[in-house]
DNA sequence: TGTACATCAGTGAACGCGCGTTCACTGATGTAC
DNA sequence: TGTACATCAGTGAACGCGCGTTCACTGATGTAC
């Protein structure tokens, strides 16, 4: 590595990454923007000239967050071969991506972290829209058509099912003993029947 | 009221209300043992003759919060006429109960603020046992049986989705606009059809 | 190609904050005789 | 019924901590001419 210059280059990136690496290994309630600096080999007055507060620089990681979930689900969409199975492999992706960062996930939804940004809103947006779309096709309505009040009952379904399980699941309510790998091969286990129970197979 | 004694009398007691009521002006984040001893009249040093340590109040609380829960979980299945319906309306004591008691809801699934302390789960079990009775009867099952594995997805998927819709609920991620009074709003409004769609009556 | 100078992106020290906990203490209570 | 005394349940001051942010500053960069 070249040694420290004044000027580190790419700070703000920088920063962003140091800041993902804390909420993995410490979790919302380790993350400090001082250990964020320390982590970048800055002053812990750096990070002001990039980011207003330190809700500035969690709202990027947000953003981030939101952007990697919607590859989630759509990488995952893609492994399902028609709507019903998409839908529900869809759920599955959401539930990987919330056990593969738990930090960044429950980051996501600490309103009171982030700031009231309208990128945020977007990102956040397209990630449900992501879902919206597989719910369509699973109903077999046009990818434009508004959801009537049985998809929005069963989008509401869905998403506080594998966003319950996914929470249950970090917070280590169901596998008991061992770390992260355990409670990984007990979604996998289970949520595809959970799934199946609330996403039947439908004629098309 | 009588002019403060220099005995309490009942501090204990007093600082497991003043934390609950810490948790429901400001929620789990908003909490500090100072602030509860300034409420309940006594100095910051105070406390640590009850408690061993912040913790140690927390986990009282979270002790009462699944007591409440439980009979939550008890009236509202008592106002269901059939196992089915009995089922799907404990599903909507629980999210009564988050939204009536958000800080409390939300600090009961906060393992890093409580001890590891047996009579926590055991409140915590006597909760999820009171689901686990409403759902052997749902199934057709004795009381004493255990749950086989089609029981154990659904008990899954139920808690799941009444947690996460819990959660969602408490974040805002619903209802967008208006205060808790327009998210319990919501929740009675979609909460039946969507227990509805993952539990349908059962013959008997 | 050189140079003056504005601007940008850092530094290091300090501020003020409130926290949980500890300490030596003291006032109140209750019990043994 | 009184009294000595142990124990209990408070006090107030202090400790050490790390935080986010501010401030006056300086070193590096880049641009106009």
């Amino acid at each position: 590595m070249a040694p420290r210059q004044y000027h580190h280059g790419a700070l703000r990136e920088a920063l962003i990454a140091a800041a993902d690496a804390i909420l993995a290994e410490r979790g919302v309630e380790g993350f400090t923007l001082r250990e964020a600096a320390r982590r970048a080999g800055v002053s812990a007055a750096a990070p002001a000239h990039h980011f207003a507060s330190v809700a500035g620089l969690l709202t990027e990681v947000a953003i981030g967050g939101y952007e990697e979930l919607t590859r989630f689900l759509r990488d995952a969409h893609s492994t399902g071969s028609g709507p019903s199975a998409q839908l529900r492999v869809s759920g599955l992706g959401y539930v990987r991506f919330a056990l593969a960062f738990p930090g960044r996930f429950k980051l996501m939804y600490r309103k009171d972290l982030l700031n009231d940004d309208p990128r945020l809103h977007a990102a956040a947006g397209q990630a449900y829209g992501q879902l919206e779309t597989a719910m369509r096709a699973y109903l077999g309505l046009a990818s434009d058509a508004p959801l009537d009040a049985e998809a929005q009952t069963l989008m509401l379904g869905c998403w506080s099912a594998v966003h319950g399980f996914a929470h249950l699941a970090i917070e280590g309510r169901f596998a008991q003993g061992g770390g992260a790998h355990r409670v990984r091969d007990f979604a996998e286990d289970r949520l595809p029947a959970m799934l199946a129970a609330l996403l039947p197979d439908r004629a098309p």
